[in-house]
DNA sequence: TAACCGATATCGCAAATCCGATACCGACGG
DNA sequence: CCGTCGGTATCGGATTTGCGATATCGGTTA
């Protein structure tokens, strides 16, 4: 039962957002993407319903089978990286990069 | 109500393992640190469980008042920080955009 | 001593997150 | 025509995550 201690778990949409924003990609590939980076691909149970709820927001579209992100969904995502960046201003850190990285102020909306 | 589709939910616990181990904090401590980064700090309700959480698997330590990184501590946040990077290896594009993806301003959401 | 205050800690509850199983559809080969 | 296969999608349930309210404890002040 391993109870992994931090599992990155909450940031599967994130994950899908992000990666919809790079290319357009049908859930087959979101999901081939997702496993390459994570080592193992989310179930259909776990990733369609992201996408529908994506949809339904109107933050992702149906383009040719494919998804692509709305004018929304480029917002969200603007927003979403901005707290990302604001938490993890550090990152270079956890990196372990070489420092030198400043972090702007993160406004919350 | 507004049903935010990336609220970073679970990363409580690496953010505190990363927060301790920048330097020995009491759950005040941690508290604040987490509400200066992310802009409003985590209910009692939810900092003490993860800090108890925390202990009881033997990666922090509580001495002379503040939590500190043991051993296996250490372990765990290197790995994290591995999956993290490796989920988040094009982080410089998240976090700055590059590539002339410099979506205008925000806006009142 | 009593009242107060911040820090610490626990309890139960609501919501989110994720997965396994299952079903549907179009294309393909036997 | 029928079985198979990959992609798409839904349902129900199990686990995790986070919060509000509450209780305790040590130190300070009146």
């Amino acid at each position: 039962m391993e109870k992994r201690c931090c599992g990155m778990r909450g940031l599967l949409t994130f994950l899908v957002l992000w990666i919809i924003s790079r290319a357009p990609a049908s859930g087959a590939d979101v999901a081939r993407e997702i496993e390459a980076r994570r080592g193992k691909s989310p179930s259909p149970g776990t990733l369609y319903p992201v996408l529908k709820s994506l949809k339904e927001q109107g933050l992702v579209e149906l383009k040719a089978g494919k998804y692509v992100l709305t004018h929304d969904g480029h917002e969200e995502l603007t927003e979403a990286r901005a707290l990302f960046t604001a938490i993890f201003y550090d990152r270079d850190e956890i990196c372990k990069g070489k420092g030198g990285a400043k972090a702007g102020r993160a406004k919350s909306a």
